[in-house]
RNA sequence: GCUGAUGUGGCUCAAUGGCAGAGCAUCUCACUCGUAAUGAGAAGGUUGUGGGUUCGAUUCCCACCAUCAGCUCCA
């Protein structure tokens, strides 16, 4: 194989391993211009690659652009990358002469028997594990943005100090970084928020950070995607439940919230009785178990909730629709016995795949272990994990340990989906809990007539209705498929002489369940169709006095594509199939 | 919550220490038109909120609120 095929950008490796070398050049290029600032810690990432500072100004646009002129005549000289290593003590003095004390911090924590390696490139050295391309001459140095400059806090403590990371990209050509900052910039124009205003779906109010509205256009499609999951949902076996927004503080205790999760609940005062909004559906729907006596042969139990909750999170972390402070969960309680737990697991995860795919949407499966703040015993908590593992395994399924990110009470398994800058966001997630069932105390019946305690499972599939509703908006692009679209066809008429023939066929469409819309406006037809097709609306139907003379309507996707005249029979017809089949175009 | 940036009609964005402007949207009038923007006119603003500096603040300063990027968090 020759070099060229190595060095090859469509090897992770080595991509990682190039934006790893860019990350070097970069605190190169600081510590030329500015010698005077720490250095931290600067690793490749997924799309590029960062390096912290301590430093006490962020830089400036100036300062970042200076920064790259810099990196730019370090990959000119076409520096050597050479490894050395040096014994703990060495390293500690090595690092403590440099003045950099946050390398000399990084080496005291390696474990005892780790091998502590060093890169230098021309008059600079750094601690590093490698590895790195051999020379700086192998980064193409037009082909070097730096992005963005942004707070971060040392070793990810928010106790600790914040350091200025500076971010960057880097490509083997010119183009392929002028290629992605576009893609960046495309992706940008299908943020929900800005197509949740455009298309009238929901709103944001300083009057209420974090509490979205919704608008009517956004109110069918939230209605729409219930109406698909009451229909999923009621096929897999469950059945529906609404419990109360508020609850005492007794049964917060019980559950164990008001110990582990007060600070983000709301809370108030009834009659001299603390309460608190839910924050989770699990309590009330524990209360609905416990208030009948249950037999092995209802097992597994699956209580499904559309659940409104509300959560205090910090301002900092609100997000559009992907992270709000009251939202919907598509929640649902799956109670059963030991044994049925691999199965239930697999048919979840069949449901969820079966979703999913009617959106086109892909995710990853992280598996989340035991957090330090955590009820039940250590062994439980590894039976259950090891159920987990086995469920999605046996059924082929790629998964990544999230260690140390479970809930209190078990661990899970969480589903992300990517918005359209490729930040995943966690919609689904499957909770094993054997811990709440004792809290609470719930029993069933077993073939023995005895008393046993079930398990369970809480599952979302959906995850919280607005964060999935943001999520589709970007998957598509405000381009919804016909049966999720809040309009589905846009009769448009070419003159006023036709608006009696375009309000017949709009109340012949919605009379057969769909949902039309008229542009009777005084406009030319071209105007019209132009913002029919802004609206992302799937269907116009253009209708003028060929049309009234022939009895048809002329079809137009907002494709651009013109399917030409037919009758209102035959496009309802092509209408339906594509609503009943969740068609995607 | 932390670091930084931003906040001007419904939306997108100008401008300035001295009368706040455009396009789109809205309303009115004319045009009755066949597949991505017809023309003309009108109306619409206490420049996020509260203080301060100044003869005068939307502009400069401070605080707060919200948003944006990232960090942290996300039961």
């Amino acid at each position: 194989m020759s070099e060229e095929n190595i060095y090859t950008f469509e090897n992770e490796t080595y991509r990682k391993t190039y934006w790893h070398t860019c990350s070097h050049i970069l605190a190169q290029a600081m510590k030329r211009l500015h010698p005077e600032v720490k250095l931290a810690i600067g690793p490749s990432i997924d799309n590029g690659f960062y390096y912290d500072f301590d430093t006490p100004e962020p830089f400036s646009e100036t300062q970042l652009a200076e920064l790259e002129a810099e990196m730019r005549k370090i990959c000119k000289e076409k520096l050597k990358l050479e490894r050395f290593e040096l014994p703990r003590d060495e390293a500690v003095k090595f690092m403590e002469e440099k003045g950099e004390p946050y390398k000399v911090e990084l080496i005291n924590d390696l474990p005892e028997d780790a091998v502590i390696s060093f890169y230098k490139q021309g008059d600079f050295t750094d601690l590093c594990a490698g590895p790195h391309v051999d020379s700086t001459g192998r980064i193409k140095g037009n082909a070097i943005k730096l992005t963005a400059c942004n707070a971060a806090y040392w070793r990810g403590d928010s106790s600790r100090q914040t350091l200025q990371r500076i971010y960057g990209v880097a490509f083997p050509k010119k183009d392929e970084l002028d290629e992605y900052l576009q893609r960046i910039e495309e992706a940008k124009k299908r943020d929900h928020r800005k197509l949740g205003r455009e298309l009238g779906l929901f709103m944001l109010r300083d009057e209420g950070p974090g509490f979205p509205f919704f608008l009517p256009k956004g109110m069918v499609l939230k209605n729409t995607l219930l109406d698909y999951w009451r229909e999923v949902h009621k096929k897999y076996g469950y059945v529906e439940i609404s419990t109360p927004i508020m609850l005492n503080r007794q049964l917060w205790e019980r559950s164990g919230h008001w110990d582990h999760y007060k600070n983000n609940m709301y809370t108030t005062v009834i009659d001299e009785v603390d309460f608190a909004v839910k924050p989770m559906n699990c309590p009330g729907g524990m209360l609905v178990y416990a208030s009948e006596p249950h037999s092995y042969r209802d097992l597994p139990l699956r209580v499904g909730e559309i659940g409104l909750v509300h959560r205090h999170e910090l301002s900092g972390a609100l997000h559009g629709l992907f992270r709000v402070r009251c939202f919907n969960q598509d929640d649902a309680h799956v109670f059963m016995t030991r044994e049925q737990m691999q199965d239930v697991i697999q048919e979840t995860v069949r449901l969820f795949d079966e979703v999913y795919s009617t959106f086109g949407l892909s995710y990853t499966i992280e598996l989340s272990t035991m957090p330090e703040d955590h009820i039940g015993t250590v062994e439980e908590w590894e039976r259950n994990q090891d159920i987990l593992k086995a469920a999605i395994t046996d059924m082929g399924k790629d998964f990544v340990i999230n260690e140390g990110d479970g809930a209190f009470y078990g661990p899970k398994l969480d589903f992300h989906l990517a918005d359209s800058l490729g930040r995943t966001w966690q919609c689904g997630t499957i909770q094993l809990d054997s811990q709440l069932p004792e809290r609470f105390e719930l029993e069933y019946v077993g073939e023995d007539g005895q008393k046993h305690r079930p398990v369970m499972i809480h599952r979302v599939v959906l995850g919280s209705i607005e964060r999935f509703i943001g999520v589709i908006t970007e998957h598509f692009a405000g381009a919804f498929p016909a049966w999720l679209s809040p309009v589905q066809v846009k009769i448009l008429t070419v003159t006023d002489r036709a608006n009696g023939y375009a309000g017949e066929i709009a109340a012949a469409l919605d009379a057969r369940g769909f949902r039309p819309e008229t542009d009777l406006r005084n406009e030319k037809i071209g105007k019209k169709i132009r913002e029919a097709t802004l609206e992302k609306i799937p269907y116009m139907l253009v209708v003028g006095d060929r049309d009234i003379e022939n009895q048809t309507v002329s079809v137009r996707t907002r494709g651009g594509e013109d399917l030409g005249a037919m009758s209102l029979e035959a496009f309802a017809a092509l209408l339906e199939e594509e609503v009943r089949t969740r068609t995607i175009k």
